[in-house]
DNA sequence: ATTTAATTCAAGCGTTCGCTTGAATCACCC
DNA sequence: GGGTGATTCAAGCGAACGCTTGAATTAAAT
């Protein structure tokens, strides 16, 4: 079957994440997938389709599954407000827990905080897998936190964003510089610890004018 | 006098803040910059070496501006604890304000995010540039918030570190995909929006168990 | 004016890149 | 079991890569 497809993705994923997608040479996925030197442009026809083609098969269900959580959330909420928290851990916790436990999980991990820093390939895959997942989280936030003015909201989530790349991408990382201190290998207390830090930033009371007022400048504490 | 390495280096951190340092052939640089086709292996000896030089250039000062900044923040706590918000002030505000309102600075803030999205040029650069400003952040927060547990603190350093970088690297898209309703024009704002979130996310209570416990799965609220 | 070192120049080396080709092989249907 | 489309194979094309070379040019010191 397309079993040469699945050696090509999977070889692909696992090189990405550790490299970078613009440092691998698609020679280096055709050994590391022990398939024919054309076996990729036949299946796929460009290292671009490709790409697109590796984010998909792990986006797709990854998305499908924090609109599931999502929508639950909703559902429980009623007329009342969800938890920010809750709405956190809905974007949270099916990319930290993706592919638990196994060494190609934990690289996919990598590789989609790694997805947020490369405009070229976010653009392309970002119509077509993120927006839903993006309006609905908009949207389950806005009734969390109703006070928050629109513009404030928006940037937060940008935010929250960021600091959920960071964590997904630089485990190794963190672990590292971290001396042990950071423990990356429990993922539901990542996902813990993550959401707290998320929402907390989310929920930060906005101050009148913090706008425009300019704070601590030496000597004016 | 030495106008080709400037020209050098002028150009290539433009082009490696809008495309990305792998994406960039040194003969881009050389067209860019109007200079010589050997010219950068003369002055730098290798494209490497130039990636460390263009950080150099703009770090060195800028982390020199944070450390006086956090030295200055530490006098005036004297024994008392320092706000978080001047803290995480002065770690976001010079990098924030670099080459305000010129291009290449606006530039050169995508690309200082950038650095911290490859790792394989972080690991080159951190040691002598990174260390003693991670080093002081993280003695000056300890102050700030001094009964939060060392790993939590830690932990959330890298998240509000990865928010941080998320802004400055993608000013340009946070504008375009909010169609408009993140203004990135003015600095002091970001800086204000950025610095309230990363201390309201480092401030958030530490919950009992908040490692273990698991939250918000479906049906538990 | 002559020497000497630093810098600039045009040309191109060897390698690796994404991608293509055309023949060989496989899988499957009548 | 012969024919047909899908897939695999070995080989290599043209272009672009980082980097090198050796001669020409500049600038300063004597």
């Amino acid at each position: 079957m397309p079993d040469t497809k699945v050696q090509i993705l999977d070889a692909a994923e696992c090189l990405f994440a550790e490299y970078g997608i613009g440092a691998i040479p698609l020679r280096r996925i055709i050994a590391e997938g022990g398939v024919n030197s054309a076996a990729i442009h036949y299946h796929f026809g460009s290292k671009e389709e490709l790409v697109k083609a590796v984010f998909k098969r792990r986006f797709g269900p990854l998305n499908a599954q924090r609109i599931e959580l999502l929508n639950e959330i909703s559902d429980e909420a009623g007329d009342g407000q969800p938890g920010v928290e809750d709405v956190c851990y809905a974007i949270v916790a099916p990319a930290m827990r993706l592919g638990q436990g196994t060494d190609s999980g934990r690289l996919f991990r990598s590789l989609a905080g790694r997805l947020m820093t490369e405009p070229r390939y976010m653009e392309v895959v970002f119509s077509e897998l993120f927006v839903e997942v993006d309006r609905r989280f908009d949207a389950l936030l806005s009734r969390a936190l109703p006070d928050l003015p629109e513009d404030v909201r928006v940037w937060r989530k940008f935010m929250a964003t960021g600091s959920m790349a960071f964590v997904l991408r630089e485990q190794d990382l963190i672990a590292k510089v971290s001396h042990g201190l950071c423990d990356t290998s429990d993922v539901e207390v990542t996902i813990r610890r993550l959401v707290r830090f998320m929402a907390a930033g989310l929920s930060a009371p906005v101050a009148e004018a913090v706008e425009a007022a300019v704070p601590a400048e030496k000597g004016s504490r």
